[in-house]
DNA sequence: CTAAACCTTGCCGCCGACGTCAACGCAACC
DNA sequence: GGTTGCGTTGACGTCGGCGGCAAGGTTTAG
């Protein structure tokens, strides 16, 4: 299979998967006159890599579930590496949970502040009637 | 106040505070030798700034809150434009809360499916009686 | 023969809040 | 008058995951 049809088949653009391979994630071979060539097995890789990275993974982060792939193994986590990986990231995403919390708070405070003085302004302006 | 003391007391650089002045955020005078000059309400700006970039504001949404202190309020969250932006803000942080927390359970998921399988494989190749 | 549809490498653009020079001017002190 | 420490503008670098374009080669269909 060629990069167009690995792109349309994976769901994305050749210029990825280009960048991917730039980026040591995925291996083609080349035909003779240069073209990219992928197996069907990379198919399921790419697969990989797009669903990490939206769940927020970078690259890097990604490299050791293609590896464990590649491996022979049914899925990319079951690996050490991988699951050092995913501990890390948990315990980042409970981190940010945290801290958006924090925030939510904050701006969930700052507004009925804001919308408290806006009422009293309101009431003196007008009067006590108002 | 010149640009190196106020720079101090916001607890930020100079570069900083010529990168929000290039944005409309904060107005310095000029002294003679073209120097930047900054009066004492600038400095309550600038924290103002700080802090809303602290937590996850852009320098697009603060433009209002500046606008609200230079208006004379005592705080830069009580005109209905910064009210309206908190409003969205808050929004989008419920919004990245929520899907952080899908990604969180998918990552944990995904944890503990990994655990799983590598407890099996260890069980595997050590024999049941392990 | 030519056009279309693939493919190749390489390089610039993007976003956002700055950091980090470069090359210069101004002020003050000894 | 030389040094030090302020200030000025301008311009490029950073991070990451690509998008998009240029300038060419390859293959296939008509």
């Amino acid at each position: 299979m060629r990069i167009g049809e690995l792109a349309q088949r994976a769901g994305t653009s050749t210029r990825t998967l280009r960048y991917y391979e730039a980026h040591g994630l995925v291996r083609p071979h080349r035909s003779a006159n240069g073209y990219r060539v992928y197996d069907e097995a990379e198919l399921r890789v790419v697969r990989e890599i797009r669903s990490l990275l939206a769940i927020g993974f970078g690259l890097d982060d990604i490299r050791p579930f293609v590896a464990c792939l590649r491996a022979g193994n049914d899925s990319g986590d079951v690996c050490p590496d991988s699951v050092a990986v995913l501990r890390r990231k948990l315990a980042e995403v409970d981190d940010y949970l945290d801290r958006l919390g924090d925030v939510r708070r904050r701006l969930h405070d700052q507004l009925a502040h804001a919308i408290a003085q806006r009422e009293e302004t309101c009431l003196r302006t007008r009067g006590p009637a108002g």
